[in-house]
DNA sequence: GATGTTATGTTATATTATAACAACTGTCAA
DNA sequence: TTGACAGTTGTTATAATATAACATAACATC
């Protein structure tokens, strides 16, 4: 298995790594990573736990950007249209997307116990989705696809919250 | 095919279908299903198009109930409990569950056009998550499932929305 | 009918998201 | 260099969704 967020690796190398493919993005496609889109971003990859439009915009105020909900949502619109970033709909969350290069909405892994997501995009599942859409003559657009559970490094912590008797 | 909340049906038979069953599994679990909550369960059933809490309050305001927010969604909180309905986390909506016998999250398709929602429960789907999950050493709790995009009915009539030039 | 439990009423507030319009910024060409 | 335009940001207000907290009522059981 490869790394996930939900095992320990080094992060500083998530963030640089999105930023940067986020920047040559953006310029191929002409379009402007202006300073509160990239901070915005940056805030989104801060960890793998999705974070919350009024999250970001705490974060933001106290940078002294400007902190008004339009500023976060437009950000996040933005960043979202760019396939940048994903919202997670059981959540009202968003999280960085891992491979912004081509359009999709991606499946995730929501662990309760950490509060990370991990982004996967399984062809059995698509398989497995195309197919129930098509028994029923159904024309899939898009799909929210989110896993929520307990994931491998938090089943194998000593269980914290229940302390034996 | 058998009958979906896409194609045309005796909807009524729908309705006095699902009040009967929840009538008898609240029976049978010693639960009450009381004035508020089965009318809160026959306006969800109104139609296969999901609805909001407020429209539902709005709903029960008309008819004399109480109508501030917890109200509702204590309903919606019983109701889900008991496996009644499922909320749609993409919509902010709530629809009718087909199948309350057994606990379940459901797949479910929901067409932008009629906005209509279909549930399903695909093995193919729940096999591909589970080995997802697996790949992952992630423990599934429960999920969301949501495949959006155009039915069947509404591919096939004529394109109201954009009519000749 | 006293008691404990469940359900409902009521008020207030929290959380998430958008509408509407004004002001500013960058680009490009007349 | 000015004007025109598109895109972006600022600002205010409000919409839409959901919950906290506490009081009262209804129901069950003894
Ligand atoms: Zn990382
Ligand atoms: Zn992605
Ligand atoms: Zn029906
Ligand atoms: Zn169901």
């Amino acid at each position: 298995m490869q790394a996930t967020a939900f095992s320990p690796h080094d992060h500083s190398h998530c963030i640089s790594s999105a930023i940067d493919h986020a920047q040559n993005l953006c310029t191929e496609r002409g379009v402007r990573l202006t300073p509160v889109r990239q901070r915005v971003l940056e805030l989104v990859w801060r960890s793998h736990q999705p974070i919350g439009a009024y999250e970001l915009l705490a974060a933001l105020a106290k940078e002294g950007f400007n902190s008004a909900p339009p500023t976060v949502y437009r950000a996040l619109e933005f960043l979202g249209e760019q396939g940048l970033l994903h919202k997670l709909d059981s959540l009202n969350a968003y999280v960085g997307c891992c491979n912004p290069d081509t359009p999709h909405q991606g499946h995730f892994l929501l662990c309760e116990a950490c509060n990370k997501a991990q982004e996967l995009e399984s062809q059995y599942i698509n398989l497995a989705l195309k197919l129930s859409a098509d028994q029923h003559g159904f024309e899939i657009q898009r799909h929210t696809i989110e896993i929520i559970g307990t994931c491998k490094e938090c089943l194998e912590k000593p269980n914290l919250l229940e302390p034996t008797l």
